[in-house]
DNA sequence: GATCGGGCGGGACAAATGTCACGGGTCACC
DNA sequence: GGTGACCCGTGACATTTGTCCCGCCCGATC
């Protein structure tokens, strides 16, 4: 039996998704969790082979959870499972030590599927993401300009996002516009998105 | 047996759930699509007595699509089912003629109970939420206003919107100021998401 | 017929934003 | 010891944005 522990915040879908992979023959779901910073003290408990994440979590990133897994339990396989298949995520999931990446958009089968796989050592990477990851190419901003924009993203002044990160205002507009170069984009709000949707922040 | 249509743009939880309602002893999934803009069709074919209609969905929205099963299908009862809990949305699915509003939120058995009640006539909506909806009340926006905070969410000049909707660039300015005015925001960003998040867009 | 809300636009003004050039500091790397 | 990347900051400047006036037109409503 392999053993699957489910991390999701969506009730309904993790719900679902731990019925269905329960009904699989070989698999058995050990624990389930809503939130991104339960996963760890869940796997301890519970002793999973598989991992299958969600990255868009309250608490912590599945993303940082993966990486937390690989530190602590390291015999534990990650596997990704997002709604946004953001080159930046990809990166960042492989970084991570996760072993595979599936988006929402496919059929339930490939979930019990990549779980098989990744038990068998194999990767599991959607092809056409890969192609993108490669493509767009790694993040090209600094830590300082990730934080910045994240914050500037949501329709934060520049006085705003200074008291958050206790800068000055003429520094925040440095890094701005250094993100907003960088992406070749034309105001804050287009470089957060583009950021965003890029897997950037 | 309960016949079911299933529109959900996300082909995982789509399949997750015919496969969940499929097992219901008194359930029949008679079709399924992932775009708004088949809906229609899919129901006049397989006759469901009920739909379970996602909001946003590529090519028409959930809502949109309940407007028009009420008016070509009106036997049909209608249940939304979405990630997004908006105020605005259950407004607008009430007004839409839907029977039920269900959030993925809650547990899977929730929906085929949702399903059971509203096929018995009984309205389904979480209390807290038309609580909520109560509350914030309806839009204050006028179609104009909507209009331009719309395109304005997504980083666009006030050049860009004044191009896309072919107005002046004066026009767009004092549709913008009135509608931050009207949301008691800061800024266009702000007003538009906070747009965004009472389901007024 | 008058009044009101809404669509549409203009002009003027203050505030916010984006750009650029510049400085100093730390740290890693060669 | 030099070089470069990044962090943090200042000051000046042009552009964009948001606000507040004003006007006109239309349709609905009293």
């Amino acid at each position: 039996m392999i053993r699957v522990l489910l991390a999701e915040d969506q009730t309904m879908m993790r719900g679902a998704l731990a019925l269905l992979l329960g009904l699989e023959p070989d698999m058995e779901i050990v624990a389930q969790v809503g939130r991104g910073d339960q996963v760890v003290a869940a796997a301890l408990e519970a002793r999973p082979d598989v991992c299958l994440l969600d990255i868009e979590m309250p608490g912590r990133s599945g993303l940082d959870a993966a990486a937390d897994l690989r530190e602590r339990i390291p015999g534990c396989r990650v596997l990704i499972v997002t709604t946004f298949g953001r080159p930046g995520y990809l990166r960042r999931a492989m970084e991570a030590g996760a072993w595979g990446f599936v988006v929402k958009d496919g059929p339930v089968e490939e979930l019990a599927a990549a779980v098989r796989r990744v038990l068998a050592g194999e990767r599991v990477i959607d092809p056409a993401l890969a192609a993108a990851a490669l493509g767009t190419g790694p993040s090209p901003l600094t830590d300082r300009e990730r934080d910045v924009l994240a914050v500037a993203g949501d329709g934060a002044t520049i006085a705003d996002i200074a008291a958050r990160l206790h800068l000055s205002e003429s520094t925040v507009r440095n890094y701005l516009s250094a993100a907003i170069g960088k992406t070749g984009t034309r105001n804050r709000v287009e470089a957060a998105r583009l950021a965003r949707h890029n897997g950037w922040l």
